[in-house]
RNA sequence: GCGGGUGUGGCGGAAUUGGCAGACGCGCUAGACUUAGGAUCUAGUGUCCCCGACGUGCAGGUUCAACUCCUGUCACCCGCACCA
């Protein structure tokens, strides 16, 4: 069959459109549902990459075979659309981020449908839509309502080139996730969400999930629970106490100073009583100077002011002990303040050997001369806990004797923190809340929503870092909702990741304008049964969507907690110099030129043929060529039919290659599941004819992967309806089984041969036949045979001396 | 530093979980068909001192048998990073 791709393709393209076979169907709630999930795009003006393409390939592979398997399938696509990179290319081009966003959307939709994904197009949802972003902020204010909003002046990340207050999560490494600009710590009145209210149940609903085990572990590394005490040193003389967090209460004897960060509120409090305050305030200022990076770069060499005019009492043996100030204590974790045991910890020990402060041993087993021991041990020079050698039970002990004294208490920490919910910036949802002067923070009310993005000439954000929003008097100004005052309107927009936290409840019911989904819907429809998409999102977006759906699922808006069942990641695509791709390197391959050149059934071939799913690979232009040789060879193989039926000698690789492609395509193994109906296509040319039943069972197969092509020669084959839509192929366990097989015979552990043999022969007759063999004779005459094995199916071995 | 992962031909990668290492594809070699070949087809292709031996980062170990398990070690990649 002579096959013309770029028309073919089209064809069917249209085709599906039309009659619209790939749309998820509410009505009938009886079925048996899928939803898969992949991350929606970003529309950028650099367009898609072939990354976006691998990213969505693995379930649209799964959600192509589920169809055929008689699922009612849900696979849905949108765009993530407000953001920097447009607002950006606003300011720098004078086109209406409005604009820029349409014309991207339209880019990004042209590509993949030349790909031939089987989208639901009717549910795109685009997240700077205002039926789209008047539900993101009524979750917003659902928030406001149960007390997870809150405002506070803190020290922010603060990106001095991009001009707004980042999330931890945004600034990882100190540098912006936008522009890569060294983050600068700024002390700012900003708007937080509160996250770690729910750091407990996201690192619970990770048990009752299927993530692949790399995922949990970092979302589980960033929630970063310790569990440890609190405990309150007084300061001598002074009414204060302060307060510390250890996970160490055990070694409380052992402690000989104490530090706080820079930052600390204690050292205004007694500015007057102490001494040194110059030399405190010029350390304090080299610190701020510092950015986060280079603060937690510096590890051995510690530096810090010991406080003249205040110490602490260690409340346990009433001692009285230093404090210092130091930054390698973070005003951001714990308390802000540390209790130091030298002796057992290595950076207080640094410190202390530094500064010349005493270190005493409380636990036995290490040389505390030459370093920190943190190990276990017996303790000593403790009081009462002298002669414990079980930490658990020490601490325990310890907690005890705390709490009844008043002094401390057990507590958790976490590294998470809450998050920074806003950007001084024009591009993304206004934050619905008014400013009164008489009764504070109001909540714009729900049937206000949406409160519309104001039209603006100047996206320029203010130099103060105030949003571009502020400029608009008629924006700004209003009354409050409440009581009527006039007041002023918040002027901070949500960041990025708002509109990604939820949209995957939209596309349930993208339409409706009573709420933001339908309740039967999300009942029948929810949970996402397959999440694929970046690693990079593990940290972040899924960690945000996940605390935004519990939150939901606390008020009773959706039918479970956890909203994906199962999460997988693809892995990078390389450019063809075997580097990530980048623009200003220049390797990156854009999918439209493959399609152009090869066809979208190649591309899709070629993406999930490169390797392991999940790994990273090196684009490779030749292995294209590969992938188009084979789909030409399949098309060709139509004119090898002859007849209907069966093959007798390709019946039973045909249930072979059903059974792995089957199964490979569940476990991602897309690369070998190719790879099978590759060998078969050899087995089929090797043979030299097939029938008709064989071909329409070889297409049905491959339809995933290369939906075009197989839609062709279905049709061709004078099949009615769709390939898309055909039954996925059964196979008959017993015909995947051959009766006689080929099997090994080793010599001492090494390969002298095969044999053909009867698939359920016994031992002996094995041996025998193995004995008899005349090549293995040689091998074994004159030989005392020590011992022989015989794995069924696999091979025989003969020790022999 | 901590946590996780990966090391297999010239290249991308397979290997039913302890049972014939290198499936499949690329590349390469030779041949066929051709005015032509960056098209197609056929055969070959781990290495070497080629009737034999060696071979899955390196060094040991367990086993009849190890890419797979154990001990040690090196290299690279990805997270987190003074988290008290």
């Amino acid at each position: 069959m002579k096959y013309n791709f770029s028309e073919t393709e089209k064809k069917w393209q249209k085709r599906w459109e039309d009659e619209k076979i790939f749309l998820a169907d509410d009505s009938d709630k009886t079925k048996k549902k899928f939803y898969g999930l992949v991350e929606f795009p970003y529309p950028s003006g650099a367009g898609m990459h072939v990354g976006h393409i691998k990213a969505y390939s693995g379930l649209e592979v799964i959600s192509r075979k589920r169809r055929m398997e008689g699922y009612n399938v849900l696979f849905p696509i949108g765009f993530d659309a407000f953001g920097l990179p447009t607002e950006n290319y606003a300011i720098k081009t004078g086109i209406h981020p409005r604009k820029v966003t349409d014309d991207n959307i339209v880019r990004f939709t042209d590509q993949l449908k030349r790909v031939g994904f089987s989208f639901d197009w009717s549910r795109t949802v685009d997240t700077t839509q205002e039926d789209y972003y008047k539900w993101t902020q009524w979750i917003f204010l659902k928030m406001f309502e149960n007390g997870l909003v809150f405002r506070d002046t803190a020290l922010v990340n603060y990106c001095p080139h991009c001009k707004v207050v980042l999330s931890n999560e945004d600034s990882q490494g100190g540098k912006c996730d936008i522009c890569h600009t060294d983050i600068v710590q700024k002390s700012k009145d900003v708007w937080y969400l509160r996250i770690t209210e729910y750091a407990d149940k996201l690192l619970q609903g990770l048990e009752n999930v299927d993530y692949l085990p790399n995922i949990k572990m970092q979302q589980v590394n960033w929630i970063g629970k310790s569990t440890g005490a609190f405990v309150n040193f007084s300061l001598k003389d002074k009414e204060d106490t302060l307060r510390i967090y250890t996970t160490r209460p055990d070694t409380l004897f052992g402690v000989t100073f104490m530090v706080i960060a820079p930052e600390h509120p204690i050292i205004e409090k007694y500015r007057d009583k102490i001494n040194n305050i110059a030399e405190l305030d010029a350390y304090k200022e080299e610190c701020a100077k510092k950015t986060e990076f280079e603060r937690t770069q510096l590890v051995k060499d510690k530096t810090g002011v010991c406080i003249d005019g205040l110490s602490a009492i260690n409340p346990i043996n009433n001692k009285e002990i230093p404090i210092y100030i130091s930054d390698y204590v973070m005003m951001g974790y714990g308390t802000g303040a540390i209790m130091a045991v030298p002796a057992h910890d290595e950076r207080d020990y640094d410190f202390a050997k530094k500064f010349g402060i005493d270190i005493i041993e409380v636990i036995k087993g290490g040389n505390i001369e030459e370093s920190a021991y943190a190990g276990d041990g017996e303790m000593v020079n403790s009081g009462f806990l002298n002669g414990m050698t079980n930490k658990k039970d020490s601490i325990a002990k310890v907690l005890e004797y705390l709490e009844e004294k008043g002094i401390g208490e057990k507590g958790v920490q976490y590294k998470m923190k809450d998050w920074a919910f806003n950007r001084q910036r024009y591009w993304g949802e206004p934050i619905p809340i008014v400013h009164c002067p008489v009764c504070g923070m109001v909540a714009v009310p729900y049937e206000e929503l949406p409160l519309k993005l104001p039209e603006v000439s100047n996206f320029e954000p203010g130099e103060g870092g105030e949003s571009p929003l502020a400029k608009i008097d008629s924006f700004v100004n209003c009354t409050c909702p409440k009581c009527g005052a006039p007041a002023k309107r918040e002027t901070d927009t949500m960041p990025q990741w708002a509109g990604s936290s939820w949209y995957f409840l939209r596309y349930i019911d993208p339409h409706n304008e009573n709420a933001f989904a339908d309740k039967e819907k999300l009942d029948y429809w929810m949970p996402v049964d397959w999440y694929n998409g970046g690693m990079e999102h593990v940290t972040r977006h899924m960690i945000y969507s996940r605390f935004w759906h519990q939150f939901l699922y606390d008020i009773g808006a959706v039918p479970m907690a956890e909203p994906y069942a199962k999460r997988t990641a693809q892995g990078l695509i390389l450019g063809p110099d075997g580097d990530k791709m980048s623009k200003s390197k220049g390797n990156v391959v854009d999918p439209n030129n493959v399609v152009d050149e090869y066809g979208a059934d190649v591309l899709r071939v070629y993406i999930l043929f490169m390797g392991d799913y999940a790994s990273a690979a090196p684009w490779s232009e030749n292995s294209v060529k590969g992938c188009k040789r084979f789909l030409d060879r399949v098309a060709s193989m139509v004119d090898l039919i002859k007849g209907e039926g069966v093959t007798p000698e390709l019946e039973s690789a045909f249930h072979k290659t059903i059974k792995k492609v089957t199964s490979d395509i569940e476990e991602l193994k897309f690369n070998t599941a190719i790879a099978s109906m590759m060998t078969l296509t050899n087995d089929i040319y090797d043979k030299g004819s097939l029938t008709k039943d064989e071909m329409i069972t070889f297409v049905k197969l491959l339809c995933p992967f290369a939906p075009h092509l197989c839609e062709e020669i279905y049709e061709s084959l004078g099949e009615k309806g769709f390939c898309s839509l055909a039954a996925w192929p059964a196979y008959d366990e017993a015909k995947t089984v051959d009766s006689t097989i080929e099997i090994a015979i080793q010599i001492n552990g090494k390969l002298r041969g095969t044999i053909m043999i009867d698939a359920e022969i016994s031992k002996d007759d094995a041996l025998n036949a193995v004995k008899n063999d005349e090549k293995i004779k040689p091998f074994i005459e004159g030989k005392t045979i020590i011992k022989e094995i015989f794995v069924p199916k696999k091979l025989v071995n003969i020790v022999v001396k």
